[in-house]
DNA sequence: GCTTGCCCTAGAGTTCACTTCATAGTTTAT
DNA sequence: ATAAACTATGAAGTGAACTCTAGGGCAAGC
């Protein structure tokens, strides 16, 4: 299989395949080349994107990735490890989200102002001086 | 008050500081020139500051930011407009953590299938079937 | 008057995951 | 034979929000 047919098979462009392949997510056994240089791709390589997609799709950076997938094929972790890993990980997403609901919660202390102000501005007024550093104004 | 004072009281780089100032975030009401052309910053930087981490803390690009203080300088939007901003945000951020929210979706399965395979390796091949590429193996 | 420690500017470097570009060789179709 | 369509390489560009560096000018203490 060439680059491009791989690319539509996999959704991807063919320079982020060339990338993998240059950061060593992609080794001999998913492309090797024809006589004139042309990149030729296994049926392992479809698999091998599926599993870095996925790895994507639950936050990892390619770094992180590479390291995954190198333990991977030397099948490096027993299962217990693996469990760690994956607990670690969710914690990771857990803390962004708290992140993002700190947010959620300055957003909504913003809007319950901007509410106030509509219905009572006197009580708006008391609620900036609890809470200090209005928005605007 | 000079930079570094500044710097110390927000919490911030002076390297941050005069990254803000060239991307038009501070004016003169924030900032001057001392006769030896050392930056002279008056209370209303603090205020500035303050507003800008505000911003920042609720998912605000410098960009986005930018405008945010425009407007704001210019009293430009009416207290409806800014509870549809408001709004508008916390859509956004809502969203983001919708795909958090799925990313953990996949980290529990891949859990649910690691603990299975330690309780019941045969149950856990059945899960594989059903849901097709595992994580390792 | 010398060192230390601020301050200034302009510009390069950082990180990430690519994308885009320039240049060139190969294959396929006409 | 030639043009269109694919492939290759290496390097530069992207965006965000800074950080860091180089090379210099002021300031304060001894």
């Amino acid at each position: 299989m060439k680059i491009q047919e791989l690319a539509d098979k996999m959704g991807l462009t063919i320079h982020a395949i060339r990338y993998y392949e240059k950061e060593g997510l992609l080794d001999e056994r998913h492309v090797r080349r024809e006589s004139n240089n042309y990149r030729n791709y296994s049926g392992e390589a479809v698999e091998r994107l599926k599993l870095i997609k996925k790895f994507q799709s639950i936050g990892c950076s390619l770094a992180e990735l590479k390291e995954a997938l190198r333990d991977h094929d030397a099948n490096a972790h027993t299962n217990l490890q693996i469990i760690d890993w994956i607990r670690g990980k969710k914690t990771e997403i857990e803390n962004k989200k708290k992140e993002y609901d700190h947010m959620l919660d300055t957003l909504n202390k913003m809007l319950e102002y901007r509410m106030l102000l509509i219905e009572d501005p006197q009580k708006a007024q008391e609620m900036l001086k609890n809470w200090h550093a209005g928005t605007s104004d």
